[in-house]
DNA sequence: TAATCAGCGTGATAAATGTCACTTTTGTCA
DNA sequence: TGACAAAAGTGACATTTATCACGCTGATTA
């Protein structure tokens, strides 16, 4: 079950195999299946999520009840709203298992207690929280200077498995465009493709 | 010329005074004067830049020549191209001071032997990143989900000294709309508000 | 197997935002 | 202080994207 979550800490810091074995003790295996949600809107987010297995995605809905996607996650991914499990404000984001999912879950206070138990873990932390801001900040830069299209050319060619397990209307969620304009993007994408 | 920076740092953990006297050694001083840069696109960013007094802008010039600003740092904030810092790759962004500034500078062997002899430094820098973090994907949310009225206004009534040092061209750039629409939406505003 | 639903496509139209050209205002500094 | 540059406003028009309404298809399930 945690093979997965040892491997991806092992790519970022050395750990001796007692911590290997003591790092699997503060987790909590949960499954989940398609369409549950790990948090709720309103709700706080009383975990960090590792995924083993599946795919997730957190979202916020507005208004008008239109979905904006924040983040997929699939395996080897982690999942959570930071500002919510850090302060204990309760979350603007849904948090949805878009596949039957297994993760393991740590709570805030035992995520404390990691870090003061492993203080490496430090380390790798900052690391996954340094490429994640990399790779935010880039997403925000395309939304910022890129046109529809370009943002879905880039997505495709960037990120191959995203779309092909998650379906078109909420790719166009993802690039903060409507699921008509993606498929008039694709349809002309193919039409100028032919020729 | 380093009290804004232990400042910081002890907001976030705490340091013994040795430690304190030890942090100082590892940056260099450097001043910035108004519109001169820090990284130009193309160059390797070679330093984490801790801002003590001034204003910088990090942003990226479009193949029509458009600016986008990723970000806006003012006294006590940090600003580079983490992706390039880390990587050693050349970067795509710009740098530039808005105002004359004054900077910590910090080269990256440095800020690798800095974790070493503080270790609690890691902590300080992993608080850093999901702070960044959650504010940039918060931003990158209302990008997704608001229109530009809304997401001036939420600006705003967030974030006023950034509005109050930044000329309007360069808020709009940083919302991803033009200073057209923006002149526009604020003329909307203060005609609304006056009823 | 019929019924329902999720996903995708598409046409007509509306709304938001961008582009371009120009003017006015404000700020800077020689 | 005068001259120049930068910033901001504005009108006309173009483009992009959203909205709404509807149809089609394939999967799921009652």
């Amino acid at each position: 079950m945690h093979e997965l979550l040892s491997l991806n800490v092992r790519q970022k810091i050395s750990l001796s195999t007692q911590e290997e074995e003591l790092l699997k003790t503060f987790f909590i295996p949960k499954k989940l299946r398609k369409k549950q949600f790990l948090l709720q809107e309103g709700e706080v987010c009383q975990y960090a999520a590792f995924v083993e297995k599946g795919l997730l995605r957190s979202y916020t809905v507005d208004k008008k009840g239109n979905e904006h996607i924040l983040q997929f996650a699939m395996e080897g991914w982690w999942i959570s709203d930071l500002f919510s499990f850090y302060s204990g404000e309760p979350s603007v984001y849904m948090i949805e298992a878009m596949e039957d999912a297994e993760l393991l879950l740590i709570k805030k206070d035992r995520y404390e207690d990691l870090l003061q138990a492993i203080p490496s873990m430090e380390r790798y932390f900052r690391l996954l929280l340094q490429n994640n801001l990399i790779a935010t900040q880039r997403r925000l830069n395309d939304k910022l200077s890129l046109p529809a299209e370009e943002l879905y050319l880039k997505l495709i060619d960037t990120c191959d498995s995203i779309p092909q397990r998650v379906p078109q209307h909420m790719i166009a969620s993802f690039l903060g465009i409507t699921r008509e304009t993606l498929s008039r993007i694709r349809k002309q994408l193919s039409s100028s493709h032919k020729k």
